[in-house]
DNA sequence: CTGAAAGCGCTAACAG
DNA sequence: CTGTTAGCGCTTTCAG
C-alpha cells in the first residue's frame, strides 16, 4: 500500500526499501543491542545521499547532479527547489563518489621532503594559491629526505588516483620514477633542474647557485674558504651547490681550506652554529664560509655575534635560500634568494594548464648583505 | 571464436567486451582522430583494475581484494598467483573505489590557518608521524586565519568523508561547528583549550601562557612593560594570551605603558622590528616589551642588537613558542615553550584512537632566557 | 578457501 | 529542460 513519492515519509526507510538489501543489519538501527563500532561522537546519523535530495525536490537525481555541480542547463524554479532540500538536508555531496564516476579528480598529490626550514611550506603556500583558486585539494605525504619513503608515498598517492603530482627535486629511485611516468597524470619536480626531468620542472640551478656564490667571494677577494654544511648524501640539491662552488674555486687554483659536514637531524641553525666552531678549532685563517644554507649560516651568524668574531672583517658569511630572517639580523646575511611562491605557483599552474613537459628556470638572485 | 580465458590475449578489449559499454568512444583508441583531450604525458595507457588482475591470476576478483588487502584467509598457492599477476600489470589500487565500496576512508582532512612561522609544520610533522603509521593520508586546507574560508575548507574536506579532521583552535563560524558536530567524524581542535570544544581538544591555555608570562616579567621587577603584537583579531590565540597577561597586570594595579599592533600580512620578525621601534619612539623608560610570539620578538632583539639597547638592562624581552631559533640566539630569548610535536601526536593519536571526547592540556614551558 | 553478485553515491549518455 | 539507466573499481555478503 506504499504510494511511491509521497509526503512525509521517512527518507532513510523509504530509500532502503527502495535500494539495497546488502546490509541487513542496518535494520537494527532501531533496536541498538549489539552495536559493536563505538558510536563516536553524536548521533548514528545516516549519510544525506543525493538520492534523499532528489526525493525531496521531486526530481530526477541527474538533475540534482546538475544542478549541484552548476552544469547543464536547469530552469530556475527546479535549481531553486533543488537547493532548498539540499540545505533542508544538509546536503554534503560525497566527492569519492563522484570521482569515482566521473574519473576526474580533483585532488592533487604533493611529496614534500621535510617540514624543516620555511622553505618547503613556502613553495606549498605557493602551490596551495593556484590549486585552491581552481578548486583542488592537495594530499600531502613527507618522505624525510628518504628516496625509498618517497617511493612508497608516490604510490600511495597515486592510489588515489591524483589529477596530478608534484615531488621535489629530480632524483626519485627507478621505480619511482617508472611509477611517475606511466602514471597518466600530470607530474611537476621542483625546486631544481640540474637533470633530466620526468613531466614538468620547476626551479632553479643548484650548480649555477654554488658557482655565482663561489665567484661573489672569490671577487670580494676572499682565498681562505671552508665549508659548513648537513649531509650532501641526505640533501641532494645542497651537494650540487657545493659541487658548483668547488668548480670556481679549482677554476681559480684554489679549493677549500676545510670542510665540516653537520650530521643530519635536530635544528640546522645549531649545526651550522656548532660546525662553525669545530671548523675554527681546526683552522686558523679561514676568511670567508660558505654554507650549505641560510639556516646554518644564521647559526654560523650567531656564532661569530657571540664571540665577538667581526663580521665580515675577520670573517665572512654566505648561506643559501634567502630566508626573510635573514634580512632582518644586524646584519643581513649574504645569500641566494629563490622565489619559492613563484615557484610554487609556476609549478602549480604548470601542472593544471595541460600543457607539453617542460623545464622552467626559475632563477635566484643574489643578494649581497653585510656579511661578505 | 573467442574462447573465454585464454591467454595472451588483450587484457583491455577483453575487459571492454565483457563490461561497459557506457563510452563507446574509447573504442576510437586506436584511431586517435577527434581526441580532443591532451594527451598529457606518455601513452594514454588503460588503468589496470582488480579485474586484470584477477583475470590474469584466474582467480575470482573478491580474492584478489582479500589478498591485496591482507584480509580474510588465501591459500599460499592462490596468494603468490595473485601477487605475481598484480606485479606483472603494474597494478596500482584504486582507493576511491576502494573507499566507496567500504565506507571507511583512509583520509584525514586538516585545516591550518597558515604556513606562516615553523609552528604550524611543527604540529604538522607530529601529526603526520602518527597518522602515516596508520597508513592515514593528510588532506590539507589552509584558511589564512579567515573563519569563512575556514568553513569553505571544512565543507570541502568533508566531501572528501575522512576518518576524521583536525583543525585549528576552537573559535569557528556557526556552521562550521554544525557541520563539525554533525559529519559523523571525529574532529580535533589544536593548540588551544580555553573555550568549549566539539569533540577532541590538544592544545594549552593561552591564557595562561599570558598570565605566566606577566608573573615571571612582574617577579622580575619589571614594572614599564610594553606590548608588541599583530592583529589580534585575525590571531585569536595571540589575543587570548594578551588578555592573561592583562588581567595579571591589572591585579598587581598596573597596566601596559603602550600597545603597538603590526598590521598582519608581511615578515612577524618584520613586525616585531618595526613595532618596537615606533613604541620606543613614542614611549621613554620602558622597561620590559611582551611580544605576541617568537617571531616578533625576534625582530625586537634584532633591533636592539643594532641599536645598542642592552638587553635585558636597558629593556628586557619575553616572547611566545620556544622556537627552535630563539634558544640559539646570543642571547637565549625568554619565551614560552609549547611541546608541538607532541601535541601533534597526541591530536592524532586520539583520532584514530576512537576514545571518548576529551579535553587535553598539553601544557607549556616557560623557559627563562637572557633576555628578562 | 573461493567466486558470484549486489551495491557504495554519483555522473554521463541518451531518450524523452 | 528532465528522468532513466548503466556503470566507475572495489568491497562485502552469502553460498559453495
Amino acid at each position: 500500500m506504499q504510494k511511491p513519492g509521497q509526503k512525509k515519509q521517512n527518507a532513510s526507510s523509504q530509500r532502503r526499501a527502495q535500494k539495497g538489501k546488502r546490509h541487513p543489519a542496518v535494520e537494527k538501527e532501531l533496536t541498538p543491542s549489539l552495536q559493536t563500532e563505538p558510536a563516536a561522537n553524536g548521533d548514528r546519523a545516516r549519510i544525506v545521499t543525493i538520492t534523499d535530495v532528489a526525493q525531496r525536490a521531486r526530481v530526477g537525481e541527474s538533475t540534482v547532479s546538475r544542478v549541484l555541480r552548476n552544469q547543464g542547463s536547469v530552469s530556475q524554479a527546479t535549481r531553486d527547489k533543488i537547493l532548498k532540500a539540499a540545505a533542508e538536508l544538509n546536503y554534503v555531496p560525497n566527492r569519492i563518489a563522484g570521482t569515482l564516476a566521473s574519473m576526474t579528480s580533483k585532488l592533487i598529490g604533493i611529496v614534500i621532503p621535510s617540514v624543516g626550514n620555511t622553505v618547503v611550506p613556502e613553495v606549498l603556500a605557493g602551490v596551495n594559491m593556484v590549486l585552491e583558486e581552481a578548486g583542488f585539494q592537495p594530499v600531502i605525504g613527507v618522505s624525510n629526505y628518504d628516496p625509498l619513503r618517497e617511493e612508497i608515498l608516490i604510490e600511495s598517492l597515486l592510489s588515489w588516483r591524483p589529477a596530478g603530482i608534484l615531488v621535489a627535486g629530480l632524483e626519485h629511485t627507478a621505480r619511482a620514477r617508472a611509477m611517475l611516468k606511466g602514471c597518466g597524470v600530470r607530474v611537476v619536480e621542483l625546486l631544481d633542474i640540474d637533470g633530466e626531468g620526468i613531466d614538468i620542472v620547476v626551479g632553479s640551478s643548484q650548480r649555477m647557485a654554488g658557482r655565482k656564490s663561489a665567484e661573489h667571494l672569490l671577487a670580494r677577494g676572499y682565498r681562505r674558504i671552508g665549508y659548513v654544511g648537513h649531509d650532501i648524501r641526505v640533501d641532494i640539491r645542497a651537494g650540487k651547490r657545493l659541487e658548483g662552488f668547488q668548480v670556481v674555486m679549482r677554476e681559480n687554483g684554489l679549493s677549500f681550506v676545510d670542510q665540516e659536514f653537520h650530521p643530519s637531524g635536530g635544528s640546522s641553525v645549531e649545526g651550522g652554529r656548532m660546525g662553525l666552531e669545530r671548523l675554527l678549532k681546526r683552522q686558523s685563517g679561514l676568511d670567508a664560509i660558505y654554507f650549505s644554507n641560510d639556516d646554518l649560516a644564521l647559526g654560523g651568524y650567531f656564532y661569530c655575534l657571540d664571540h665577538d668574531i667581526a663580521i665580515p672583517s675577520d670573517l665572512a658569511l654566505f648561506g643559501y635560500n634567502g630566508l626573510e630572517i635573514t634580512r632582518l639580523t644586524p646584519q643581513p646575511l649574504s645569500t641566494i634568494r629563490t622565489p619559492r611562491i613563484t615557484m610554487g605557483m609556476a609549478g602549480a599552474n604548470l601542472l593544471l594548464s595541460g600543457g607539453p613537459s617542460t623545464t622552467v628556470d626559475i632563477g635566484f638572485e643574489l643578494v649581497v648583505g653585510a656579511t661578505t
